[in-house]
DNA sequence: CTCGTCACG
DNA sequence: ACGTACGTGACGAGA
C-alpha cells in the first residue's frame, strides 16, 4: 500500500515557535545568536511523524501573496499581529532543514498550504493511496475520508489527535462532510472568517443535525423561529461568504505530480553539518548515524607495561570512565597525547605499569587533563594519588561561559571550533543499550580525547587571559579541585542504626496516616499524585482551588493546601504525609541507597555547573538535609563521625551575602552597622520604620526587605511575603533605598553594565552572561535583571567560600592535621576533627573564613560541636 | 522525560 | 499587559 503523508508547513513553524518561547525563559540560539527554537519544535515534530512507514511525502507553506479569498474578502485573515522577527528570521532554517531531509517542500502564490494539501490528498485518493495530514489547523478536517486521516497538533510538539470519519463523528456529533458547513455558520476568528454572528459550535451543530447542510439551512430559514432565526435571515450573504473561504481548493494547478514527491533518502552529511551549525546536538545524537568519514586518525594502542617510554611531560592524561560516578564507575582506559602522537592505554595495562603510576604521581611532571576531580578521585579508590595536572578543560571553559561545561566533552570542543570528536552517547550508546563497542571504536575515541586536550590548552588559556580569569582559574578553580576531591573522598558516615530506627517509626506514621486520610474522604487514591489529590479535593470535596500550577493545571503545594486548612479535616493529614513521605523516601530511602560498603556516602561536589559559582552535591545531595523544621532536622542524626573520639566542627559566614552587597555596593548605612556587630535586620528596621525600638513584627518586614534586595526585589512578591499590599511593599522598598542610596545606584549601574556588555561579574571576576536581556519578552528581560543584581553577589560569597576551602586545607596540610573538611553547604563548612585538634579546630577555621579576603566589612563566622550533624547549633 | 512538589542556602 | 525573588537536586507520578 502506497502512504502519502502531507504536512502543513505553516501550521506547525507557528506552534513550533509558541510551544518552545517559554515565558520563563531565554529563546533557544545557536552559538552565533542565531534563534532555533522554532526550528527545534519543527525537527521534533517532522522526525516523530517520519518514524512511520510511508512512501510518499510533502510539506506545503502557504506564501505571503494574496490569494482568491483575499480578493472575496477584503478582511480575510486580517487584525492578526505580524511574526516577531525572531520568528521569520528561522524561516530559511526550517527550508534548509527540509532539503537536507530531502523532502519535498511548495507553495505556489495565489493558493493556501491548505488547498495544495486538498489536491493532493485528492489525488491520492483517486490512486488508492493512504493519506495522512498533519496540521493545528481544523478547516482540514473535511477533508477526512476513508482513506485520509487527519493528525490534529493538540498541545506543545507531541501530542497529536488522530480524526477518521467515525471518530470526527463521535467527537463533533456531525459527519465529516459538514464540516465546511459548520465553519460556514460557526465563523473562525482566527481567519477572521464572519459566519452567522451570535452562532457558535453549538448551535452550528445543532442546526447541521437538523438540516444537513448550509444550503438546506437558508432553504428553511423561515421556519426557525426566534432570534437564531432572525440572525440567519439577516446574514445570508455572510453565511455564503464564510463557506466560500472555508472550503479548500481540490484544483490547484500543481506543476507537478504524485510520482515527484516519492520518499528520498536523507542527505546525512549535509543534515549533521546543518545540525551541527544551528547547535542542535540533541538530533545528530538521535540520528545515532555517526558520519562515515574516512578515518585518517592514527594512534597506538599500548598492549603491554613495558611500552610506556614515551612518556614526557605536558601530555594530556584523559581518563575514560563507565559511569558518571566516578567514585564507583568502572575506568574503561587512558587516552594519552604530546600533541603529534596519540595513544590509548587499557585500564589493566596502565595499571600493572610501574612507569606510568610513577608518572601519574609525580607532582614533577605537568599534566593536562579534561576533569582533574573525577581524575583524581577515581584514582584515588585505586590507591594513587594524581598529581601535577596544570591544566583542566572542564573548569577552565566553564571559567569562559557558565553553560559549555554542562555538556558534552563533544560540545565543550566544539564550542572553541575543534571538530575531530565524536559523542560519547553514539559510541557507547544509552540508557539500556550502553555497553563497549569494539576496541578500535572507543580507544580512537578515547585517544581523540587526549589529542583535543592538547590542542584546546593554548586556545583556552588564552581565551581566559582575555577575559581576566587567569586568576581566578589559577588561584580558587584549580587548588579547590584537590580539596574537593579529598571532602568526597573522606565522604561522611551514616549510623544505620539510627537510620533502621527513624525508618521503622516513619513507616509506621506514614501507613497510619494513610489509612486516615482514605477514611477521611471515603475512598482509596494514590496521596501521592498530584493530579488524584487535586481530584479529590477541589471536585469530590469541593474545596476551593486558589493557584494553577504553570501546565495550568489546580495546585495542591502546600500554600494552597495551608489556606484550606481549616476548610476539611484530611487537609492537615495531608500536609504531614507529604512531609513525611519526603523524609521517608527523598531523604532515608535515599540515603541508604548511596552508602558505600565503607559505611560512607561519598557526594559529588559538581563544580562546574551553576550559573553563579556556586557548588551543587549529587548523589547524594548533602546541600539540601533538612533543617527548618524539628522533624526533618532529626534526619541530621544520622551523620556521624568516621572514627571514634572524632566531633563534628561547623563553621558559617554570618549574612555573607549582605556584607558582600554592603561592600560592593559601598553601603555606608550597612558597614557600619556591621562594623559596629549590629544585628542588621533590626539596624534596618530601626532606620526604615524611625524608631528607637523595634517590634519583633518590624524586624521580620526588614529581613524580608533585606532578603528580597538580593534576589532583585519586586513589590509584589515582597508583599506576599511580608502580607501587605503591593502599594505598601513599594513604599517600604522605596524608602528602604532612601536610607541605603549607594544600592539603589549599584543596582541601576549593576543592571546597565549588563545590558551594555552581556554579562557580570563577582568580585574575583567570575562571569555570568544574562542572554535574558536581550529577550524580546517582558518578563524574560525582568527576569535577566533580577539575575543581574544577584549573580553578584551570589556568586562573589560562593568565591569568598571556595577562597577559604583552600586557605583551610592547607592549614590542615601544613600542620600535618587530622582533622578533615567534609562539607560545604554555600556559607557554611562541616568538618570531622579528632578530640586533641577541638580546641585548636575551633578557634582556626572561623578565623580562616573570616579572613579569606579582606572587604570594607568583617566577615563574621560562629562555630559549633557536635557528636554528630544534628548537634551542631 | 517532564511535571509538580519540596528539601536546602 | 505582563507575572510574580536568586541558586540548586531528588523523588514519585504519569505519559
Amino acid at each position: 500500500m502506497q502512504k502519502l503523508i502531507l504536512i502543513d508547513g505553516n501550521s506547525l513553524f507557528f506552534r513550533a515557535y509558541y510551544a518552545t518561547a517559554y515565558a520563563g525563559g531565554d529563546l533557544m540560539k545557536n552559538k552565533q545568536g542565531v534563534y532555533t527554537n522554532a526550528l527545534f519544535g519543527f525537527v521534533n515534530m517532522v522526525d516523530k511523524i517520519l518514524q512511520q512507514d510511508y512512501t510518499h511525502v510533502l510539506v506545503a507553506f502557504d506564501t505571503k501573496e494574496k490569494t482568491k479569498r483575499h480578493e472575496a474578502f477584503d478582511d480575510y485573515k486580517a487584525g492578526r499581529p505580524p511574526m516577531p522577527a525572531e520568528m521569520a528570521q528561522q524561516i530559511p532554517l526550517i527550508h534548509s532543514y527540509l532539503k537536507h531531509l530531502n523532502i519535498a517542500d511548495y507553495s505556489l502564490v495565489g493558493y493556501e498550504a491548505d488547498d495544495i494539501i486538498g489536491t493532493l490528498s485528492k489525488e491520492a485518493c483517486n490512486r488508492g493511496f493512504e493519506v495522512s495530514v498533519y496540521s493545528s489547523d481544523r478547516d482540514l478536517l473535511q477533508l477526512i475520508s476513508d482513506n485520509v486521516t487527519i493528525h490534529l497538533l493538540k498541545k506543545g510538539v507531541t501530542d497529536i489527535e488522530d480524526l477518521t470519519p467515525a471518530s470526527f463523528l463521535e467527537k463533533y456529533g456531525i459527519n465529516h462532510t459538514q464540516m465546511i458547513d459548520l465553519k460556514a455558520l460557526m465563523g473562525d476568528p482566527s481567519d477572521n472568517i464572519p459566519g452567522v454572528p451570535g452562532v457558535g459550535e453549538k448551535t452550528a451543530v445543532k442546526l447541521l443535525q437538523t438540516y444537513g447542510t448550509l444550503e438546506e439551512v437558508l432553504a428553511k430559514k423561515a421556519e426557525i423561529s426566534g432570534k437564531l432565526g432572525e440572525r440567519i435571515r439577516e446574514n445570508e450573504d455572510k453565511a455564503i461568504l464564510s463557506k466560500m473561504l472555508a472550503t479548500i481548493d481540490l484544483a490547484v494547478p500543481l506543476e507537478f505530480s504524485l510520482d515527484d514527491i516519492a520518499r528520498k533518502e536523507t542527505d546525512y552529511d549535509a543534515l549533521v553539518s546543518f545540525y551541527n551549525e544551528m547547535d542542535l546536538h540533541v538530533f545528530i545524537k538521535r540520528l545515532n548515524k555517526p558520519v562515515q568519514k574516512p578515518s585518517n586518525f592514527d594512534y597506538k594502542i599500548i598492549q603491554d607495561h613495558d611500552e610506556f617510554d614515551f612518556l614526557k611531560p605536558n601530555m594530556a592524561v584523559h581518563i575514560e570512565l563507565a559511569d558518571f560516578n566516578y567514585h564507583t564507575s568502572d575506568i574503561i582506559g587512558f587516552g594519552l597525547s604530546d600533541g603529534q602522537t596519540h595513544y590509548f592505554v587499557p585500564k589493566e595495562v596502565g595499571l600493572a605499569s610501574i612507569d606510568f603510576q610513577l608518572y601519574l604521581t609525580d607532582p614533577s611532571i605537568p599534566k593536562l587533563t579534561y576533569d582533574q576531580k573525577a581524575f583524581r578521585t577515581a584514582l584515588k579508590w585505586l590507591g594513587y594519588d594524581l598529581k601535577g595536572v596544570t591544566f583542566d578543560l572542564l573548569l577552565s571553559s566553564y571559567l569562559i561561559h557558565q553553560k559549555i561545561a554542562k555538556e558534552d566533552f563533544k560540545v565543550i570542543c566544539m564550542a572553541f571550533e575543534y571538530e575531530d570528536i565524536e559523542y560519547d552517547e553514539l559510541i557507547y550508546g544509552k540508557g539500556a543499550k550502553k555497553g563497549l563497542p569494539a576496541l578500535e571504536v572507543y580507544a580512537a575515541h578515547v585517544a581523540k580525547k587526549a589529542k583535543a586536550i592538547t590542542v584546546l590548552q593554548p586556545i583556552l588559556l588564552e581565551k581566559l587571559k582575555e577575559l581576566d580569569l587567569l586568576e581566578l582559574y589559577e588561584t580558587i578553580e584549580m587548588p579547590l579541585s584537590t580539596v574537593l576531591s579529598d571532602m568526597e573522598y573522606s565522604g561522611i558516615a551514616v549510623d544505620k542504626n539510627e537510620l533502621n530506627q527513624q525508618k521503622t517509626a516513619l513507616k509506621s506514621r506514614i501507613d497510619a496516616l494513610e489509612q486516615n486520610i482514605y477514611a477521611s474522604v471515603g475512598k482509596t487514591f494514590n496521596i501521592g499524585s498530584p493530579k488524584q489529590l487535586a481530584e479529590i479535593l477541589f471536585v469530590d470535596l469541593g474545596l476551593d482551588p486558589s493557584k494553577k500550577t504553570k501546565t495550568k493545571n489546580l495546585s495542591t503545594n502546600v500554600d494552597v493546601l495551608n489556606t484550606l486548612i481549616d476548610k476539611h479535616p484530611v487537609i492537615p493529614m495531608i500536609l504531614e504525609y507529604r512531609q513525611l513521605t519526603k523524609l521517608y523516601s527523598t531523604y532515608i530511602e535515599g540515603i541508604e541507597q548511596s552508602i558505600f560498603p565503607d559505611g560512607k556516602v561519598h557526594t559529588i561536589f559538581a563544580q562546574a555547573l551553576t550559573a553563579t559559582g556556586r557548588l551543587s552535591s549529587l548523589e547524594p545531595n548533602l546541600q539540601n538535609i533538612p533543617i527548618r523544621t524539628e522533624e526533618g532536622r532529626q534526619i541530621r542524626k544520622l551523620f556521624v563521625p568516621s572514627k571514634p573520639n572524632h566531633y563534628f566542627v561547623s563553621a558559617d559566614y554570618s549574612q555573607i551575602e549582605l556584607r558582600v552587597l554592603a561592600d560592593m555596593a559601598n553601603v555606608k548605612g550597612l558597614i557600619e552597622a556591621f562594623n559596629n556587630h549590629e544585628d542588621i535586620h533590626t539596624r534596618t528596621a530601626k532606620e526604615v520604620f524611625g524608631t528607637e525600638t523595634v517590634t519583633s513584627e518590624e524586624r521580620r518586614k526588614a529581613k524580608a526587605v533585606n532578603f528580597g534586595i538580593i534576589y532583585g526585589i519586586g513589590a509584589w512578591s515582597l508583599s506576599e511575603d511580608i502580607h501587605t499590599t503591593p502599594r505598601e511593599a513599594q513604599a517600604f522598598i522605596d524608602k528602604y533605598l532612601s536610607i541605603y542610596p549607594e544600592i539603589k545606584t549599584y543596582m541601576e549601574t549593576t543592571v546597565e553594565n549588563a545590558i551594555k556588555q552581556g554579562y557580570v561579574t563577582t568580585m574575583m571576576k567570575r562571569r555570568r552572561y544574562i542572554g535574558e536581556l536581550e529577550s524580546p519578552i517582558y518578563a524574560v528581560r525582568e527576569f535577566g535583571k533580577r539575575t543581574s543584581m544577584n549573580a553578584p553577589i551570589q556568586g562573589s560569597a560562593a568565591d569568598i567560600i571556595k577562597k577559604a576551602m583552600i586557605d583551610l586545607h592547607a592549614y590542615i596540610d601544613k600542620n600535618k592535621k587530622k582533622s578533615r573538611i567534609l562539607l560545604q553547604v554555600h556559607d557554611e563548612l562541616v568538618l570531622e576533627v579528632p578530640e586533641a585538634e577541638l580546641a585548636e579546630m575551633q578557634k582556626v577555621v572561623p578565623d580562616i573564613m573570616s579572613k579569606a579576603v579582606k572587604l570594607k566589612v568583617q566577615l563574621e563566622s560562629s562555630c559549633d560541636t557536635g557528636k554528630n550533624w544534628y548537634e551542631l547549633k
